[in-house]
DNA sequence: CTGCGACTTCAAGTAAGCTTGAGGTCAAGC
DNA sequence: GCTTGACCTCAAGCTTACTTGAAGTCGCAG
């Protein structure tokens, strides 16, 4: 199997299954005539990235389950712990999603008329409620 | 009021004002002696900035808060148009994050000891679902 | 006069996860 | 022998919201 056909089994594309290599996320395979040679562990291996990646795993953290620590042989053990961080985070996450939500639902009944009107009305709202001093940078939305 | 007092009472840094200047989401000010003046519209309308982006808006967004179509001259009518957009991708947002909880509840319970047999086990519980052709790129979180 | 701090401009760097482009190689088919 | 298509390498680009660095300017205190 090389790259064209893995990248098509795989759903990803030829050149993020270099770029999994490159960063070494996926071991370089064997090469004939310059072609990568790709085995089944190789689908299998794609297949728990993307499992993870969807879990919300990024790369820098799937690599972390490949690479045992000193005291984790077993993948179970790094993926619970890998795993309840990363609950902690989506709770988070959600939580910080549904802040939005309620803010958004009073922008909702916003009646201004002008950008100056409406930026006073915030600034009044927001008095004395104290700013928070780095931005949280806790919530990113797609395209 | 210069960059560094601005900065100071929005709780900014010198550099994003300047920054927000150059994207056109900040009306350039006065200059005396080749430093800006600002007055009190411009932290409102920093205040309005911050709201926004905390209620979910990229700058692009914010941009086009500030820039009215031709039916839109209210900004109430802007913010309810993008409001409602937004909320519709919170609630995928949400949607998203709950099934990555749903994943990582299953994750908590692999018994796998190496990277092999875990990506075969995932292999097997995947196969048959229908794999997403495209990268979702839905959801990411803060480091 | 000198130093200081706050400001200026402009360009480049950061993170994440790839993609894209340029330019080259390889085996098979006609 | 030539084209085609799939592959290769390496570097650079994409996105967002800024920050950082280099080098220069400004007014004021001592």
């Amino acid at each position: 199997m090389q790259n064209g056909e893995i990248a098509a089994r795989s759903g990803l594309r030829p050149s993020a299954i270099r770029f999994y290599e490159q960063i070494g996320l996926l071991p370089a395979p064997a090469k004939a005539s310059g072609r990568r040679q790709y085995d089944s562990g190789a689908l299998s291996r794609l297949a728990l990235i993307q499992f993870a990646q969807s879990s919300g795993f990024r790369l820098a953290e799937v690599k972390e389950l490949f690479s045992p620590g000193v005291e984790e042989r077993a993948v179970s053990a790094r993926w619970k712990r890998l795993a309840s961080a990363k609950l902690g985070e989506l709770n988070a996450f959600i939580a910080r999603a549904r802040a939005m939500k309620r803010e958004l639902e009073l922008v909702m009944r916003c009646q201004c008329m002008d950008v100056e009107q409406c930026g006073r009305a915030i600034q009044r709202a927001l008095e004395g409620r104290e700013r928070p001093r780095k931005r949280s940078r806790a919530l990113m939305m797609s395209r």
